[in-house]
RNA sequence: GGCGCUAUGGUGCAACGGUUAGCACGCGGCCCUUUCAAGGCUGAAAUACGGGUUCGAUUCCCGUUAGCGCUACCA
């Protein structure tokens, strides 16, 4: 009955790039204060910007937002559906005198790129729009016979918003406080474009008071937005929302997270083999802390957990590996059935999945993955280095070969060795191991000589994970025959 | 330039008037060891600067500096 109680806020991405880290935080954030309070979230494309908006890049969105984990109530609502309601809102405010009509010129910067900067030290401070506080647009005075002639004269109009000259406008922030700003150092900002196409100040307002925003989470590259749009929600006749700004992500270089900082879309760390997991818990510590030192936090606590309180005012450098640190954590505490899925994705990517693995060898592969997956960092090293526990189709790698088959009485001892499994009548961790210590006693050599040897010939790399878990992995058929192949192999590299 | 926000080790966060300033990543060392991870122990490493307020400032106030944001008929 009280659900209009239930906080509702959205995300409100516009489809001019990719879903970016600070996006998929900002998403992130809404995401767990809706679910911690049992409210609402809302996903809305603002493409208003006709001129960069690129409708091909939604779906890499909603995807990347999927991939996320983090699933909407509502939506996803594009505002270039919704043109009507921003213009009769338009229309309202300049019936009520909020608003006044702008024959001004759009602003000539269609070259886009900024022009050469205006980097003239001892420039005449007097030109120019962003000179001096000469906030208020001139047309804001037109008279009725002004107003009418420029009409006549089929000028394009633009409807701004009328900004009080004096006077203070004043907003919460759940992070930074209540806030307060002189009205004298707003300008007469546009509402509605010469073209009918509404700016983001206005399309925003009226879309959250009609979808009963109550808390609007975003970037704080907006507080200096919400002044207006407060003035907005109020000649609107509406209260404006609770709004929390959270800091931005920053590159190592402690600007803005661009492309130039390699990967930023979070399609493209889905790629390289993250776990959605792992990049919660890391997206949700940058710019919020649950208040003590916790930092291994599974998404479910994060919502248990998470509240505007705990957000940060002080922007925060992307730190990839602590990253790739969330990712092995993940990789290695989860419990093993929840990651199977996701390695059964990666090998089927890479052409080596077999069916029984999710039917009657579901324990087998669990097993395998569980072995594996202490010393994994991407899903990917499920299929690349340790490929030999899934496929008899992999490599011996040279410098493993290199590093543990230098000794020229490997040969014979691997044949040995192979002959001493084969005859085993148990197959099993201990009885391998009994196997192949006694070998090395026999033949004077450390345990340790034949170990590596023997790991390499069996799973072709260096690194791999224990040995007789692995044999008992890959089962007595595979072992002995990998071992036989080898022979003639190291006695090359010997 | 104007307006605003921010300021704890290299990085992410704790300490919200009284702690030997804590944790984690990363970096170094040691242990463990069957390779490599993981894990355990350990070392180096921070309150930007200057003034106040206070018995006492990382914490509150002011200034400086620096970084960032806004200053578009972009969002």
């Amino acid at each position: 009955m009280n659900s209009s109680q239930k906080p509702r806020v959205r995300f409100a991405p516009s489809p001019t790039g990719y879903l970016h880290v600070g996006g998929a935080r900002t998403a992130l954030f809404n995401w767990l204060f809706a679910r911690h309070e049992g409210g609402q979230l809302l996903l809305r494309i603002e493409d208003t910007d006709v001129e960069r908006n690129r409708p091909e890049l939604v779906q890499g969105i909603l995807d990347g937002l999927k991939w996320l984990g983090i699933e909407w109530d509502e939506g996803p609502f594009f505002q270039s559906q919704r043109l009507a309601l921003y213009r009769v809102a338009a229309e309202k405010l300049l019936a009520s005198g909020a608003a006044f009509a702008c024959y001004c010129k759009a602003s000539a910067y269609a070259g886009a790129d900024s022009a050469p900067e205006e980097d003239q030290e001892g420039e005449g401070d007097d030109e120019g729009p962003k000179s001096h506080k000469n906030l208020a647009c001139g047309c804001r005075n037109l008279s009725e016979a002004e107003r009418a002639a420029r009409e006549k004269e089929g000028i394009a109009r633009a409807i701004r918003f009328l900004v009080p000259k004096t006077g203070t406008t004043r907003f919460d922030d759940a992070v930074f406080g209540a806030r307060e700003v002189q009205n004298s150092e707003i300008e007469d900002f546009v509402l509605l474009r010469s073209n009918g196409i509404p700016t983001y100040q206005l399309s925003v307002v009226v879309d959250d008071i009609d979808m009963r925003i109550t808390h609007v989470i975003r970037g704080a590259d907006h507080l200096s937005n919400a002044p207006k749009q407060a003035l907005i929600y109020r000649a609107l006749d509406a209260e404006p929302p609770i709004f929390a700004h959270v800091p931005l992500i920053l590159g190592p270089d402690r600007t803005r997270l661009s492309k130039r900082h390699g990967a930023t879309s979070v399609g493209s760390y889905a790629d390289e083999g993250f776990l959605p997991e792992a990049f919660r818990n890391f997206l949700a510590l940058l710019g919020w802390s649950p208040g003590d030192d916790a930092e291994f936090i599974r998404t479910s606590e994060l919502i248990q957990r998470f509240s505007l309180a705990g957000v940060s005012r002080t922007n925060a450098i992307f730190d990839r590996p602590k990253l790739e640190w969330f990712n092995t954590q993940y990789l290695q505490k989860v419990p093993v059935e929840e990651i199977v899925p996701y390695v059964e994705q990666e090998l089927k990517r890479a052409g080596i999945w077999q069916d029984a693995w999710a039917g009657a060898e579901r324990a087998w592969f669990a097993h395998a993955v569980d072995l594996i997956r202490p010393r994994t960092r991407f899903l990917g090293d499920f299929a690349t280095w340790s490929r030999a526990f899934f496929t008899d189709d992999f490599e011996l790698e040279p410098e493993a070969r290199a590093k543990f088959w230098k000794d020229e009485r490997l040969p014979g001892m691997l044949g040995k060795l192979a002959d001493a499994l084969d005859a085993l009548p148990e197959w099993n961790h201990d009885a391998c191991d009994v196997a192949l210590r006694a070998l090395a006693v026999a033949e004077g050599v450390k345990a340790g000589l034949l170990i590596n040897a023997t790991r390499v010939a069996i799973v072709g790399r260096a690194v791999a994970p224990p040995l007789f878990e692995t044999m008992v992995v890959l089962g007595k058929e595979t072992v002995v025959s990998r071992i036989r192949r080898a022979v003639p192999l190291a006695a090359n590299a010997a």
